[in-house]
This record gives C-alpha cells, structure tokens and sequence, in this order.
DNA sequence: ATTATATATGAACAATTGCTCATATATTTA
DNA sequence: TAAATATATGAGCAATTGTTCATATATAAT
C-alpha cells in the first residue's frame, strides 16, 4: 500500500488520508501550475507589469523592455493562449491589454511576499 | 533611442515614459518570478497543498503523492531554499511543514483564476 | 501594384529543470 | 559496534523553455 519502505509507526495514515481527501484535485493542480509558469518568467512578468500602467502595442513593448518584437511577440501569444491579454487591431498595430484582474493581485501578492521576505 | 525599427509615431513616448517610471525594480521582478518558478510545478504545488492541510514527514509525501523519496526530497530542498517550509527533526524523520501564510492565498487565487476561467 | 512597416510564427539552439540512480549522512535498534 | 532506516544530495539524462533568425502575413503609403 506504502510507496517505498517506510515503517507503519513512521507512516501517518490519518494524516494522509485527511490531506487526500483535502487535496485539489490533479486536474486543478495542473492548471494552476501551468497560470503560475506564466509568472514566472521575467520578460513575461514585466510585459504584465506594463500593462498594468498602460495599454501598449508591440512595438511600445519591446521598446520599454528593449528586447526584441520577436521575442515579444512569442511571449504575447503566451499570454494571449492563457487568456491574460487582450489584443486590439488598429491599422498595422495591435494594442495589448490586460483581460483579467487577477493579475494584478497576482503581481501584489508575489511583491508583497518578497518584501518580507 | 527606440529599440529596432517603429517610426515615431506608433511609439508612444508618453506612454512608455510613464510605465517605465511605475513599473517595479528589475531586482524585484526577479525575486517574484522566483518566487512563481515555486508554484509552477505541480510536484512542488501538491507538496505546498498537502502541507496547508498537515505537518507531514518525508515518507508520508512520496506516499501522498505516490512518488520516490529522492524526488520529494530533492522538491523539499527547493521549498527550503524559498523559504517556504520549514523542517522538524524528529528522531529519523524529518517533519514539514508551511513557513509562511501567503502560500495559502497564492494557492486560493491561481484557484479562484481557473475556476472563472 | 509595389514597397515599407507592424506583427506573427516555425525551426533551431542553448540553457534550465525534474527525475532517476547511486551514494552519503544521521539516527535508531539489535 | 554493526545493521537498518529516513533523509539528503551529486551526477547524468531527457524534456521543456526562451531566444534568435528567417520568413510569412496584413495593412498602409507611395
């Protein structure tokens, strides 16, 4: 029944059995891990972080991240596919914006826990 | 002064004058995604999620999660580095559990965010 | 219509990461 | 003291990821 040895005194069963039946499920876990690999990329975290301040189009990113529209651009469609931006065509540009919330808080929770430290 | 191609006119200097003076620190931007790197694997989230229920050992982990000891314990060396748990020796055992209460409100949103999807 | 511009995207490559396996350390028990 | 047990950790490997480079698409301007 044990993964592995590990005596029966050493082995909480009740313990396991309460967290179990607590836990989040797999398919919850999963898709809470794969919002938070979106945080935890830097050049991701700062095109949210812009655009918490301003709507933006591509070109304005890269600019104020001085990084390549490429590399922008790959990280947006990131975004995009985890639905946390907004894209708006207007002429040969395309305007970023935030669709969610959350983020914010996201981003203010991380910040706040890092400041403790 | 612009980063590649984008004529004058499709920057918006303003804009980028304004978030490049709200955004945060590149020095915090790191630490939170860091911070994030934590939660998103979903080893280290079911370990961080079992533990918001119960102090548990080692051995009650892999049982919980079904996964070897090494890698429960290579995971638990990560959350200590983070400072996220904390560790009680008891006789053989080592005893787990959260440092910080921010781990549960993390958690709750990246939830709450999937659930609204 | 042709050229220029803004963005998107596929392929390739280097770097990072999480697991396994082997081994080390620490504590208890015989 | 020797053997057993719980945990920790280094090395190696496969998988994933973020960037670059080249190219494609869409819109605007000439």
């Amino acid at each position: 029944m044990n993964y592995e040895e590990c005596e029966e005194d050493v082995i909480h069963d009740d313990k396991i059995a309460m967290a179990k039946a607590e836990m989040l499920s797999e398919d919850l876990i999963f898709e809470v891990s794969n919002l938070y690999k979106v945080f935890s990329d830097e050049t991701r975290l700062r095109i949210l972080d812009a655009l918490l301040i301003s709507e933006l189009c591509v070109c304005d990113i890269s600019e104020l991240l001085n990084m390549t529209h490429s590399s922008i651009s790959h990280q947006l469609k990131v975004l995009r596919d985890m639905r946390l931006v907004k894209a708006k065509k207007v002429g040969k540009s395309v305007y970023y914006s935030l669709k969610d919330d959350h983020i914010q808080k996201i981003i203010e929770i991380g910040v706040e826990h890092v400041n403790e430290k």
